[in-house]
DNA sequence: TAACCTTACTCAAACGTTTGCGTGTGGATA
DNA sequence: TATCCACACGCAAACGTTTGAGTAAGGTTA
């Protein structure tokens, strides 16, 4: 094990003290050419490279964003993490990533762990048992540190920070209003529980498009879904004997698991039931026949997030503190799943 | 912004030294029972959290581990991530994700970004760029100043180093054994170009199971796929009027692209066209019909590659070293695809 | 030749920890 | 009252870096 190369080592062996290895390599004026050149020569065929973790500890600050998801093995989050490394890379930034996999206490250990000098800053969508149990003090704490943190998708009303979010009850409106012009009448709606926000927000913008085309809505038309993993039960008993014209899944698996039951019941898509998602995956794209569906661009969520991040991170400590929402637009990828 | 606390500001409000309060906190015997529970009673309630920087940089480690894959939009890659973030948090450890995107300049990159201090140890699958290219300099480098690296998947044979793959010639010989068994005979391949290390092992399988069939290979059966983004095209011109009765594709993406290929041209999967993919995603289990694949197990994967870092890290630095390459068993998960 | 300026360096503190060793205080012992 | 010991704490170095301030040597000016 070849011991790393440090300022002190290099000094040593060329015999000047610590600090004009540091001024030379930094080309500072006050060392004579002849140093600097010996120094950076001899740092280049040791391969010299300052040292990050005495660098962060020096300057207080880490260049780093952490990101903290509540899954890792999910399509939409991993082209989240994207958008934020492109913005991350351009401006010098690491990006550290870890999932809470939903659970608060991972949540809350993850994000003490690199609130405590490993992050300056965090991008986070809270965990489902977060939302759950309302507790925030965890997010609260770290801000009061002076870490900036900013919220997106699954976000949190009551903290005040940066938050990037779709319109996720427009995005339903848009999605419902497409099945309602093609002439369905009988709209069910695969949703979650409650508490998910996006997942009322998109219930409600299911029932406002009903509304306005003037459709009563149905309670049983709609079904939440406690269980994901085990969606497909419920959603096979939900759609037995149930007599509907189109579907409307908050979410990709829903939509899929939708489709596929009605493909054994014999029912044709589009032509007796109809379907939209959400969320542009890569299911949705090709599945047979590929579905309509609402796409978050999760991608520019992460550009945009990571731009508020950077952006306060980088802002003078005197400007007055400024917190903004941004909401990326939805759109509307029809595909064969909604085609007559 | 309220300051970050530090013992130096508990040692101030207390009218203590430094050390006393870090020897209290440590419940010290040399620190009298009064004042540790005063500092442990302050430092609570103003909820101190050691900085890991500092402590990364005296204790010469920083209790993490960096992986870097070629994409983090990639469900294969993900569980891999899943398993490694279980077995590090199981120990202690951190994760930092680091995707080189493919690229052989990020890879360098990000290896002596998290090589200069932010990470212990690596477990990366390295960039297609990296394996075009063979320049494995940026690895070796790293190895030599002592950090333990973890090679997986894509791993690169000249390297001496932990290794954890599947047995890509066997899972293929196994998915192809299994068309034969079915009693397709006119099997063709949809794979990568050959300096894909994973593909041409799997092409390999292949080969060797249809020789075992004495089967003879025909050419116009096997397609090397350059553009993995502009599939479609290549496989729907390769399957154009062919004469066959099965398919095995080493990967999830161009397997359910032949399907829908397929599709398109009337033919009926598994009846006419027998189908068998590579990694077991969400695609495969989601489609219609639902594709038989072959498993790599990348949670498992994961924490293979983790244990072995790890083991590593906290080798002793008088055993002598040992590298492992550890093979996991891929398994062939039958679904409708090659139902007969 | 004394005063001053340049040049080319070195010193030392700081970032936040940990930890072996040194030390002042007080009480007990001789 | 001199000696010793335990106790409870402080000092200082170290990890690797940056940087303002200090300084020695040599040259220039008056």
């Amino acid at each position: 094990m070849k011991q790393k190369v440090t300022l002190k080592l290099i000094a040593k062996e060329l015999d000047v003290s610590i600090s004009t290895v540091s001024k030379a390599l930094k080309d500072s004026a006050e060392i004579s050419m002849d140093t600097r050149q010996k120094v950076k020569a001899f740092a280049k065929l040791y391969n010299y490279k300052p040292n990050n973790i005495a660098l962060s500890l020096k300057n207080r600050k880490t260049k780093t964003i952490g990101i903290i998801i509540p899954e890792i093995v999910h399509h939409f989050f991993t082209t989240v993490i994207g958008g934020v490394e492109k913005v991350a890379n351009e401006k010098g930034y690491n990006v550290i990533i870890c999932s809470s996999n939903n659970s608060f206490d991972k949540e809350v250990i993850n994000l003490e762990m690199l609130a405590s000098g490993s992050a300056d800053g965090f991008i986070l969508s809270v965990a489902k048992e977060t939302q759950q149990k309302r507790d925030y003090h965890h997010i609260e704490e770290t801000m009061s540190q002076g870490m900036p943190v900013v919220l997106f998708d699954r976000i949190i009303d009551e903290l005040v920070c940066d938050k990037v979010i779709i319109d996720d009850g427009k995005g339903a409106q848009v999605a419902t209003n497409h099945l309602l012009s093609l002439g369905c009448k009988k709209i069910a709606i695969l949703t979650t529980v409650d508490y998910i926000s996006v997942g009322k927000l998109r219930t409600n913008g299911y029932l406002r498009a009903l509304r306005v085309y003037d459709i009563p809505f149905r309670d049983d038309y709609i079904l939440k879904i406690e269980d994901v993993d085990n969606c497909e039960t419920e959603i096979s008993d939900f759609l037995e004997n149930k007599d509907i014209d189109a579907i409307f899944a908050v979410n990709e698996l829903f939509a899929v698991t939708a489709a596929k039951i009605l493909d054994k019941q014999g029912k044709k898509i589009p032509n007796d039931v109809a379907i939209v998602g959400f969320t542009d995956g890569i299911l949705s794209k090709h599945f047979i026949p590929s579905l309509t569906t609402v796409s978050q661009h999760g991608e520019e969520m992460g550009i945009r997030s990571a731009r508020l991040l950077i952006d306060k991170l980088e802002a003078d400590d005197n400007v007055p503190e400024e917190y903004k929402t941004v909401i990326i637009d939805t759109s509307l990828i029809q595909r064969e799943s909604t085609k007559k």
